[in-house]
DNA sequence: ATCCGATTGTTGCATTGACAACATTTATTC
DNA sequence: GAATAAATGTTGTCAATGCAACAATCGGAT
């Protein structure tokens, strides 16, 4: 057999392929709920927090405004999460979930535990524990290397007034 | 400043956040050169072992065959590689860098190298090899799990010929 | 030789996501 | 108070991707 051998490949590589491979993981899990991957960041976080913004959300995950603003609105045409403009900044909706969104939401927690249980399956609860201490670390970093470049353009901005 | 805060975040949420970070590095970083991150990939496997087929790329990052299909015709297109139809098999295609392929390999090497610099910025080197190891098994385990969703479909098949 | 299943690619379609342009509302500055 | 900038979302466009259906070719069993 000419083996699966992700044994060689960059750390890029590996992080793209399991990321993928979670997508997968989560689209097939979900059909059955008549939710896919995308949704998944929005139900996740209002599960821990309401009357949020789409913003937070996009701070929270990294998403673009479109993505998140996209999702949100599949989710309220589902009837998963209400939008209610916030009286005091027009601008601003704020996120609940409905009563369909506050029974789906443990469905995906427990789906996301058996992912991680099984991806990181073979590795000892320390590994698991370093390996996210680490990832977090990692994609606090890629973060902040994307915010400096957006900087970059802004540069003029402040010049001269 | 609300902060960028990754510290709470699940696991996958970091790794698909970190997928999505390399994603937005290498397009950035390719747009001059006339290429983009979905081609990256096939240049990086080609520039290590020619005259293989678009199977062995698909084995190799666990990509979908059309997505692999489409990003080589790309690169076809755009004078990166060459295909050519296997005589002994003509199923398959035979890829191949160009002249103009060669030379852009090696800078995506590059690219990618200050990527991984980037994002492991405060990792000691112990603490990188620790990273990727994991991500490694991870990224496998993955894999597996999904060939195992794959082939439980495929159970039937055998069934009664 | 023939039929059937496996290999290898291609194409249509849907979703996710980034980016940029825009709209609306709020905040600031003059 | 009018002009300008910032905050918040929305929408158009495009790339990357998975999935499924298909096409073509090959290999093996009969």
């Amino acid at each position: 057999m000419k083996s699966p051998m992700t044994g060689e490949l960059p750390f890029g590589a590996v992080v793209s392929i399991t990321s993928r491979g979670r997508f997968i993981f989560f689209n097939e899990r979900l059909r059955p709920l008549g939710l896919s991957a995308g949704q998944v960041p929005v139900l996740m976080l209002l599960y821990r927090e309401q009357n949020i913004m789409q913003e937070t959300l996009v701070r929270h995950y990294r998403l673009d405004k479109g993505t998140i603003a996209r999702a949100v609105k599949k989710l309220e045409d589902a009837g998963f999460v209400r939008r209610i403009t916030d009286p005091a900044n027009r601008r601003a909706v704020r996120l609940f979930l409905t009563e369909k969104g506050e029974q789906a939401a443990p469905v995906l927690r427990q789906i996301n535990r058996e992912w991680e249980e099984q991806v990181c399956a073979g590795l000892s609860s320390g590994e698991k524990e370093t390996l996210t201490l680490l990832m977090r670390k990692v994609a606090q970093n890629s973060h902040m290397s994307i915010e400096k470049s957006i900087r970059k353009e802004g540069d003029k901005t402040h010049a001269d007034n």
